[in-house]
DNA sequence: CGACATTGTAAGTATCCACTTACCTTTTAT
DNA sequence: ATAAAAGGTAAGTGGATACTTACAATGTCG
């Protein structure tokens, strides 16, 4: 023995390197990244990495879909979408969690919708087109039922996601946080009220 | 000589450098695109391209810097924004032009973003708040000639660039095209149209 | 207690990367 | 005509990268 060797079961150490390698890749995203980097953070021998993971691109995979499975809010949107409430409390309620989410996620989906062209539509597919599904719907709904004017749902779906994400964007990804930063709550308020009062008939 | 040795003259040379470099590190990303690939693109040797760009770092913010010096419309928007015309259709006109560009500018810098954590920053300010900047000045004169409701002009302006940028994003990233494909007029027409609704006073 | 599977390490390997060096060929100015 | 300047190439360099191999320490169970 020459270095410290501190052992620890299998399952642990298998997720402690996916957790380390979120980091990483979210960071620096899959070309950035070295596996000697990600054995650095484990503080571990390289070889241990490859005992876990096959190849540096199963490490990859299996982080992005540990992520989807713990962060992205299909089911916590579904909940909310039929908890009911008012449209106000509803969307407001969207917005405020999905502002409130760390970068994460965000950045490893934007590095991987770049870098990857063929599995990240299957992944768009799977994932991004059912979460506005769930949210066009909900608006159809709103159209049928008199609430909201007639526009394309998908399209107002959308333009109501774009609005939320892309603010989360500029003060994440692109810094805005160091010029100003925002209170999520009151961006919320502020984002729903202009497209529900821009959807609702006969407002204003 | 072995090879064919085409002789150029070395402006051009340093242009079609450029264009290529572009189009790979728009489709690559930074660290995915190699000094090789580059010259190979270029059918030349790869001691031309270091002959050219001191550094494959010198020569990526050359192809920014000239991305956003052939694409990025500040002098465009800030022309529409004079030129006057209905709310609607200036607004309209900004939309359908953001959308009808090509992914390459989008793609960069999204990657730059990523990838590069103070160099982007500094960039964005002078260049996305600046664009965003124009467009809140514009509401803000909107709000207090009494158009357009009391909202935070930067967090609108926010809202309404996000509409269409979140769109554009996941047409021509996130291979949403390839589901279904949207007349960009129609789209510029129904998201300034929620918007705007949403933002004038007394309609509906 | 000792066989053995498990967790770990050190030290590779072949390949690829950004960048360099040494040299050749064509154009141009005098 | 010819020297110099400019555009071009082949063949490196050292270092990094993904992944492997050979072997050492350790907990567990008969």
């Amino acid at each position: 023995m020459s270095t410290s060797q501190v052992r620890i079961p299998a399952e642990e150490r298998r997720q402690q390197i996916l957790d380390l390698a979120t980091e990483l890749f979210a960071r620096q995203g899959y070309q950035g990244t070295t596996t000697r980097q990600i054995a650095q953070q484990v503080r571990v021998n390289e070889a241990i990495i490859f005992r876990h993971f096959p190849t540096k691109e199963e490490l990859y995979w299996a982080v992005i879909e540990n992520q989807i499975r713990i962060r992205a809010g299909r089911a916590r949107l579904e909940a909310r979408l039929a908890a009911g409430g008012s449209d106000r409390d509803v969307l407001t309620a969207i917005a405020e969690e999905l502002l409130s989410r760390d970068a994460t996620l965000s950045r490893l989906l934007l590095y991987t919708a770049l870098e990857n062209h063929e599995l990240t539509h299957r992944f768009f597919r799977t994932h991004v087109a059912q979460y506005l599904e769930l949210l066009a719907d909900f608006l159809r709904r709103g159209i049928t039922e008199g609430r909201f004017r007639e526009v394309d749902p998908l399209l107002a779906a959308r333009g109501f996601l774009g609005m939320i994400v892309y603010h989360f964007q500029i003060q994440e990804l692109f810094g805005g946080k160091r010029v100003q930063t925002f209170d999520p709550h009151l961006v919320s308020e502020t984002l729903v009220d202009i497209w529900l009062h821009g959807m609702e008939v006969g407002s204003g």
